[in-house]
DNA sequence: GACCTAACTTGTCACTGTCAAGATCAACCT
DNA sequence: AGGTTGATCTTGACAGTGACAAGTTAGGTC
């Protein structure tokens, strides 16, 4: 496994530490080099796998997309359980989520980060679907990713943790459906 | 002016093209390095003023705290001006928006950056204060800053570029407006 | 006129991303 | 079996970066 050459899995080895190291030291303290000495290979090997700095963003924001279209798709059956479902994967996957609509450090117009954005935005859209006699479900969809990715963002970065809006709850779940329920589509 | 030695506001000289380059480039890029040479100083000039990358960053937070303040203050009458208002500043300064929710960039517990995190939000608390018999305050402000937040951050990105959410409008104000009303805060 | 201090410069260091060239190994072909 | 090929990883090098230390300049103050 540690054999040195041809481990087999490098690719997601460092792909797994990426999302870990983003996690808790943020996006702009990531560093190839180390990324490669935590993995146990020499500096230079993760960019066979990646090309650069940018392929590596553009891989993870890739993977990142295809985890929130299966966590949108298995979310229950109303617009809400999808909307909470976002927030869900937000946060427990905050390496990811860092990354994915960062238009600076990805490839946007990557073959493979297109299609996988493309199949969360339909699972998006899906939960929209569910809701009935909606007039215009394009501006509902805007509303309701706006919310959460917004709520994802804003707890994320810690922003909520000085005001004294969240009340004794620190559940960032139980939250976003408060919210949620309350911002009412029609 | 630009006579080597004191040339008086390089402080604000180097702000202004932070803000600039980040807009433009996106923070990743960001070099304080060039940020001195476009300034026409030396490569450690900004480290007088800033102490560190850090620092800049965090001065360039606090600037726009507080400029968002003033933006939210002048808006009109209503909730949903404040929460226009709240896009508009997004997009109008994208360079100070990019760095002022990132706790990994910014000094977060920095005595200025605190204090002007505290006005603009107690500027938006004052937009919400505006509406009539609500029941619970603290979740519309959770809901209202979350929607202007994640819209504006998901325009800034070019997130809805690919989709065909926006009809023929690309005026985000009008999007936001329409949204915002769309979203019955009660 | 001597002094003081803020503002800026110069020089240097370790570290980073990227590239080029070489080494290793698995799989395949004949 | 032996040789070849190609993907995987290493080694070495380079320019650019943030940070630090020490020196230089100038605006003010006594």
């Amino acid at each position: 496994m540690a054999d040195a050459y041809h481990h087999g899995d490098l690719r997601s080895v460092v792909l797994r530490h990426a999302a870990d190291q983003i996690a808790h030291e943020g996006v702009d303290r990531l560093s190839l080099r180390g990324l490669a000495q935590r993995s146990g290979v020499s500096h230079a090997a993760p960019a066979h796998h990646f090309g650069d700095r940018r392929g590596l963003f553009t891989a993870l924001a890739t993977e990142g997309f295809d985890l929130l279209a299966a966590e949108l798709r298995t979310a229950g059956p109303d617009l809400r359980d999808v909307a909470v479902a976002y927030v869900r994967f937000a946060l427990a996957r905050p390496g990811h989520f860092a990354v994915m609509f960062r238009s600076d450090l990805v490839r946007s117009d990557d073959r493979d980060l297109v299609a996988a954005r493309r199949r969360s935005g339909e699972a998006l859209r899906d939960g929209v679907g569910r809701l009935e006699q909606v007039d215009d479900p394009a501006a509902v969809q805007l509303a309701a990713w706006s919310v959460v990715h917004g709520f994802a963002s804003l707890w994320r970065e810690g922003a909520f943790a000085g005001s004294d809006l969240l009340g004794a709850s620190a559940d960032p779940e139980e939250v976003a459906r408060r919210i949620v329920e309350r911002v009412a589509f029609s």
